[in-house]
DNA sequence: CCTGAAAACTGAAAAAGATCAGTTTTGGCG
DNA sequence: CGCCAAAACTGATCTTTTTCAGTTTTCAGG
């Protein structure tokens, strides 16, 4: 059974960059008239809970957590960024105070539409609604798969989950032959998985017991996703 | 501090029904060609995990829980449907064998319109795929609240704040003057939540000895809104 | 109005997870 | 290269939640 064919985790895995790719070519140049790229630092916010971003985000090199923060300062991370994701775009089209941030995790190089461009885009152009509403449609199930594991699988079977998708984030970076290395901090994976960081060691260090991954420092390479994978309680039966 | 103004709470109380009111008089005549209006029982099943429906289903009457289901079998709901509510349209949007499941809540008036009806109104149409656009904007937030809820809140911050969403729900059905009465079994409050039904009769007592609420049966009614906001943690500083 | 199956409830014990109070390690910066 | 603050780790304790193994209640159909 492949990671990618096991249900929840490919979905997790969706990328909405194919809403820019192929564009034609006038749509996507108007789109792209005014857009402004930038390099952000690890931990730099990019937009924040309660207010209306400037533009969408699209990123071109890096990732960026998006999340929300409850009263009392629980960070809960929804989502993980890639490189070629668009991000931005819920509060724009609602028009509402939004309720998300996206902070960079790591240095990235990110570019931004403003919000005119795009909702001119979107009126005129003739597939970009379509390929925003499919978008949207997987994302909303990326959301409810991780509503059900949330709600209904333990600790250690979430940050099994939570690695091997991560896994799949970071195989990009990769160096062709060298270690697959997850770069992320333990409160981060602690605010993915819904627990305290000192949880997160435990469980990594009975995962690295049991020979399913290594840590350098708060680097984390898996080397039995497998193992991960039976852990996850997707085998079961 | 009133209910709907609670953030996460007015949130899942969103309705999608604006989606087709005050549709172009063509547009929606054309929409509702080949409707198709039926009488559904509780517990009848619109449609199931991995298939793509026939259409998408409009709730005149009732309610429709959207599930999915683990491959152990545990159950997970994540949106309560209320009348007026539009259901279905994301299997179609995407076109793809869909993750999740609906089934009748209640006793339910439900109106089915094609799926190519759909389709083709949604290539004519010039407002129906912006609000379409909006409502899955809105529906993403109101999952990523749950999300947030479900992975840092207690069983009874949960529970509670489940009944005072399932309260704005049945409001409706109140006659006005008499009470409103939340008409749902300990299972599907416990596959909300994310635990098992022992646990819901554990703190439905509970609220219950404080004079929250009353049941008969399996009917509960709410007495006192605000204590169950402060048990929901949403006063809290 | 009975009756049987499903649902709701109860208590006790075990397991899982959160919290607290530290110590050790790491990595950026002067 | 060493220092310092932040992050990671560790262990012990306490709380919450699950699980199991029942009993009681409800309610729909005959």
């Amino acid at each position: 059974m492949s990671i990618t064919g096991l249900f929840p985790i490919d979905k997790w895995n969706f990328k909405s960059q194919s809403i820019l790719n192929n564009l034609p070519a006038a749509e996507y140049e108007q789109l792209c008239a005014h857009m402004m790229e930038q390099e952000y630092k690890k931990g730099e916010i990019l937009f924040r809970e309660g207010t209306v971003p400037q533009g969408i985000f699209f990123i071109k090199r890096g990732k960026v957590k998006k999340y929300q923060v409850d009263r009392d300062g629980k960070e809960q991370i929804f989502y993980v960024a890639n490189s070629g994701e668009l991000i931005g775009y819920h509060a724009i089209l609602t028009n509402e105070r939004y309720p998300d941030s996206a902070a960079v995790l790591e240095d990235s190089t990110i570019a931004c539409i403003p919000k005119e461009d795009f909702l001119e885009a979107l009126e005129r152009s003739t597939v970009l609604p379509q390929r925003l509403l499919r978008t949207l449609s997987h994302e909303f199930t990326v959301l409810t798969n991780s509503i059900s594991i949330l709600a209904q699988r333990s600790v250690r079977e979430r940050l099994a989950i939570a690695l091997i998708v991560l896994r799949e984030k970071f195989k990009d970076e990769a160096p062709p032959g060298k270690d697959i290395v997850i770069n992320i901090s333990r409160k981060d994976l602690a605010n993915i998985v819904g627990t305290g960081d000192e949880n997160v060691t435990r469980f990594l260090t009975e995962f690295k017991t049991a020979g399913i991954l290594d840590t350098h420092g708060r680097k984390i390479m898996i080397r039995d996703v497998g193992k991960l994978i039976a852990l996850s309680g997707y085998n079961s039966r």
